[in-house]
DNA sequence: CTAGGTCCTAGAGTCGGGTCTAGATCAACA
DNA sequence: TGTTGATCTAGACCCGACTCTAGGACCTAG
């Protein structure tokens, strides 16, 4: 049931480099063990963390607040509210960030419709050109 | 109607600094003209420009990307479709950011549901806690 | 016994996207 | 007239998040 990093990376999909770059960065939730001729051992519940872990990183949660994180839950009982918070403000961070990545695509839809439609009809020269000021942004 | 570069970095949310960066960097659709004393003038489509430049970047399309793209359209008629490729690219790989953050959106709120019916209950202390290897992650 | 593969550490390097500095110019106001 | 404030250039610097290197240890297979 032993891990060894490189299977760790293998399957989490970090580098080996990556992963003792998060241990370094106080990262893991448990600390990393070794075996008696220094090498890490890892278990399946480092996979499941460092699997969230890698969630909250890609929807942009820093490097320091995860490990704000971890030390709080490492703490132990009695600041339940303060990882709540925590949580609820990433949740909040990412609801805004949909928000906006949808706000542009909408915008994106759009270019790519008037593109479309342009090009359908052979007008594709009367399209948005920096050098000639009388056709529109709104279809560059 | 010609606005200097810090009233355009008041308007637009970007820096002077960063305006003449995004300059050198090949960023803007028309090159941007000088006054006789070598300052910057600006227009109202720079801004409209920077409108859209500025969504491209926040939904992580790179700056060599972006050039690219108002390369092509500086170029005039005949590369459309590729314009429309690039669009096309671009709109899927917001799509796809969309989908993700919307997964990691669901894993969030259920902890944070986890932590709200615990600490409802007054059972904070058997969320899991790791030096207690005995509880499971999926409620930390 | 040795060659290859995995691992270790400390620390240097990279990359994207800015941000800041130094030293100069210029316009407007008191 | 002289100070303030905006601007200019070239180039140095910063930050986050890795990524890689050098130099060494260890294990297993041939």
């Amino acid at each position: 049931m032993d891990l060894s990093i490189g299977e760790v990376a293998q399957r989490s999909g970090l580098s080996v480099h990556a992963l003792r770059f998060y241990e370094r960065e106080g990262l893991f939730a448990n600390p990393v063990r070794r075996l008696s001729n220094g090498r890490r051992i890892y278990h399946e519940e480092d996979l499941e963390w460092l699997a969230i872990c890698t969630k909250l990183r890609s929807s942009g949660m820093s490097l320091p607040v995860i490990r704000q994180y971890i030390e709080l839950a490492r703490q132990g009982t009695g600041n339940e509210p303060e990882r709540l918070a925590l949580l609820r403000r990433h949740q909040d961070h990412v609801e805004a960030q949909i928000r906006e990545l949808q706000e542009t695509l909408d915008v994106m839809r759009d270019k790519v419709r008037i593109y479309e439609d342009h090009l359908a009809r052979g007008e594709a020269d009367r399209l948005w050109n920096p050098s000639h000021p009388d056709t529109k942004q709104c279809s560059d």
